[in-house]
RNA sequence: GACCCCUUCGUCUAGUGGCCUAGGACUCCAGGUUUUCAUCCUGGCAACACGGGUUCGAGUCCCGUAGGGGUCGCCA
């Protein structure tokens, strides 16, 4: 029988980070077996499930490059199928109606447990077990008459024709009523794999409240989609070997639920950012380019293109993330950049470093031209020449027309900012902190 | 509290009884790349939760203890 799995979401405005990974473990397993990924909107809860919310979920998913087969179910359009599911289990005497008093609404449907012990073979801990004495009768209809999510789960996943149901570990005890529903409802169990959660950096479960919760913000920090999806499919999974940079095709060959963790995973962002950095550094220029060029438009510089790529192709491998790239570059489209004071005091404003960055300054302005090569040659004879060494004189000069005393190499930053930007950017760090 | 589940370096993990004096990756630290650095290279620190078994032999199997998590809604 051909796989099926589903990623079931109820559309509240965002994606959360531990669902998405879900998803992708579903995806993951649906591709690895050449079976089918579906989507159904668990959109039950009128209020939080607007247009909007439901927007966010499909360019979520569309962004994370994660393909769905055939249409999406809307979980409402399903009311009255599974209002008659309700009756037939009533008229079979597998649920009974009750008021169970309290709130006083009323008569409510509750599903009747067969009173046998439940067992299954979870795809991911094995086997599991729940004794029919700690398990109780549980409500399938409101009193208001709308169904609970029990029901309308189980049947979806009946009517989608699930074949593998992989959700999170604050299920297991669901799937322990669920397979007894599934029996009564005369339907195939299918088989059900439980995905430890993802735990915050303290060590406790991602709350909605921490930040960094949701997909969104991941893609705000600058995170590329394909490197978020690698990371995510590494925690709490691996191929087996040494691999952990892999692409799309290599993860879903090697995929497989035996390979899953069973224990929770912690989500750590440095090693994200650092995944993140191993795909920039694997992006084709022109599509790094073009990353750039819009970052820059985010940030209201104007851009000259030729200019910009010779800047882009300075910053390209000290890139971590999308974020990254406008303060990386930024002092290169304008000479209003900030100067960073730690730098300054510490490097800038000391003795001889006036006389020093007049002396270059004269250097460079007498050069016949001003290419790399030139400026190199120059800055390397004036610290022999002088005898003051390069800690002296690369860094002022650095800080001089950059404002920063990191960023690439300093030659060939001087070369892209051309000589009059240089003796410009010279002059002005002298007049506004050495004067 | 009851019921289910989990436990290898700080973190993600490899490991399915001998190949483990436990491997890789991130982080961190040190050195190098005769200037900086968020790049690159080299090296280093660092773990089988604990206690009992079983076995010639246990990170790997069993039991217990401790710690952690999940669930106990007419939420999903």
């Amino acid at each position: 029988m051909k796989v099926r799995t589903r990623f079931a979401p109820s559309p509240t405005g965002k994606v959360h980070i531990g669902n998405i990974r879900v998803a992708i473990y579903n995806w993951l397993f649906a591709r690895h077996t050449g079976g089918e990924f579906v989507l159904r909107v668990e959109d039950t809860d009128i209020e939080r499930s607007t247009p909007e919310a439901i927007h966010a979920l499909f360019d979520t998913m569309e962004w994370l490059n994660l393909d769905v087969d055939g249409e999406p179910l809307y979980q409402t359009s399903r009311q009255q199928a599974h209002l008659d599911a309700a009756e037939t289990l009533l008229e079979k005497g597998l649920a009974y109606k009750e008021d169970k008093g309290g709130t006083g609404q009323g008569e409510c449907v509750i599903f009747r447990m067969p009173g046998t012990d439940v067992t299954f073979v979870d795809g991911i801990k094995g086997k599991m077990t729940k004794k029919a004495e700690n398990m109780q009768d549980f409500v399938i209809v409101r009193s208001n008459g709308t169904p609970v999510f029990h029901l309308a789960n189980v049947l979806d996943d009946i009517e989608q024709g699930i074949t593998h149901v992989i959700r999170g570990d604050d299920h297991v005890e669901n799937t322990f009523r669920h397979i007894a529903l599934y029996e009564a409802l005369g339907a195939e169990v299918p088989n059900f794999s439980h995905l430890p959660m993802i735990v915050n950096h303290q060590g406790k479960p991602y709350s909605k409240r921490d930040g960094d919760a949701f997909v969104g913000d991941y893609r705000e920090k600058g995170f590329l989609p394909d490197a978020l999806v690698n990371y995510l499919a590494l925690l709490g999974w691996s191929p087996g070997d040494d691999r952990e940079v892999m692409t799309r095709e290599e993860m879903v060959e090697a995929f497989t639920l035996e390979r899953c963790q069973s224990s929770a995973a912690q989500f750590d962002m440095k090693k994200l950012t650092w995944m993140n950095g191993e795909y920039m550094q694997k992006l084709p220029m022109d599509d790094f380019s073009a990353i750039c060029f819009g970052e820059l438009e985010k940030a209201g510089i104007d851009a000259e293109p030729e200019y910009a790529e010779k800047v882009f192709e300075l910053v390209r491998e000290r890139v971590r993330t999308v974020a990254d790239i406008a303060p990386m570059v930024s002092y290169f489209f304008t000479d209003d950049y900030e100067y960073d004071e730690k730098a300054v005091s510490k490097k800038l404003q000391k003795d001889g470093v006036a006389e020093t960055l007049a002396q270059v300054r004269a250097i460079l302005e007498a050069l016949p031209s001003f290419d790399m090569a030139s400026t190199d040659k120059a800055l390397h004879d004036f610290v022999e020449q002088s005898g003051l060494g390069f800690g002296a004189v690369m860094p002022p000069v650095r800080i001089a027309v950059s404002g920063t005393q990191s960023g690439p190499d300093l030659f060939p930053v001087l070369a892209v900012l051309g000589r009059e930007q240089v003796l410009k950017r010279i002059d002005q760090a002298v007049a506004r902190y050495l004067a």
